[in-house]
DNA sequence: CTCAGTGTTCAGTG
DNA sequence: TCACTGAACACTGA
């Protein structure tokens, strides 16, 4: 489920792994890797022998920094992730027991280093993207993104100074990534609902107390999934995200109140209609 | 068998 | 320029 917080989840495995160590092996076949700009071979050819230095991480784009570029820069897509073999605290993704199956099902490449450490990283329905950047965080898409919400989220000021130029829905604006990285389609559900506001709302019609609370729910709900995601705990019972899944014709909350969903920015979107205005 | 989907990009439209 | 829509990508799983 890669938004902000499973990339994060991902950053963390491959710092574990990768920092520090030299690469001694690169695996990723012909037929089954999907990467930008560059055959399958000169990918390996460049990244074998490198040092890692930082994992890096900035909205949903995760890279290495080597002691050499290009630098490999990571996308997950729909549905990709990191993998370390026999580490049973990996995520559940579908089909995947990491503690038994290496390499892990829809890898589409493996990186070994000097220490036996192994990475994989996986792409189930092949939207996850693997490009080579001489300088990442200056050169798209990297350069494009917005301010990430862990790394750098702006003041209240600077905040409503984004928002109130926009004319956009709320829900696309929290969706584009140039300016929010790393938010998806749940996390911007769930900051709406939370921040009771309406996703079809355009941006310039909030006021001040509304754009605060876009911001407050923005931080609090990224940092909670983060934290979610690293301590294996579960989010708070009152939140949406529970309760969104479910069939659209009976959802709704522990108390009663009812789930709508709409499409929105062409997106899925699932909200609350007696608390969001 | 059908269809939605946690993401992005691009072409076309207004 | 801005914003929106739909299609495409490629596959899983409900």
């Amino acid at each position: 489920m890669p938004e902000l917080p499973e990339v994060e989840r991902g950053r963390r495995i491959a710092a574990e792994v990768a920092e520090g160590r030299v690469i001694t092996r690169v695996r990723c076949p012909d037929d089954r890797i999907v990467i930008e700009d560059v055959a399958p071979r000169t990918l390996a050819r460049k990244l074998t022998g490198r040092l890692v230095g930082k994992v890096r991480r900035r909205g949903k784009q995760l890279w290495f920094e080597l002691d050499e570029a290009p630098m490999p820069l990571f996308h997950f897509g729909m549905t990709g992730a990191f993998h370390v073999p026999d580490a049973p605290h990996l995520p559940l993704e579908a089909g995947i027991d990491p503690g038994e199956h290496w390499p892990p099902r829809f890898w589409k490449i493996q990186i070994d280093f000097e220490d036996g450490g192994r990475l994989a990283m996986t792409s189930a329905r092949r939207l996850g993207r693997i490009r080579l950047r001489q300088d990442p965080m200056n050169e798209p898409p990297i350069s494009k993104l917005g301010f990430d919400p862990l790394l750098d989220m702006p003041t209240p000021a600077a905040f409503a100074r984004l928002v109130s130029g926009r004319h956009v829905t709320l829900k696309g604006l929290l969706l584009d990534q140039g300016f929010a990285a790393g938010v998806g389609n749940w996390i911007a559900d769930e900051v709406l609902f939370q921040a009771a506001l309406d996703p079809r709302r355009r941006a310039d019609s909030l006021d001040d107390a509304e754009i605060r609370a876009m911001r407050r729910c923005l931080v609090k709900v990224i940092r909670a999934a983060v934290r979610v995601n690293a301590d294996k705990k579960r989010f708070p019972r009152s939140w949406l995200f529970h309760h969104r899944w479910g069939r659209p014709s009976d959802a709704a909350l522990p108390d009663g109140r009812r789930i709508e969903h709409l499409t929105v920015a062409g997106r899925t979107t699932a909200w609350v209609p007696s608390q969001q205005h």
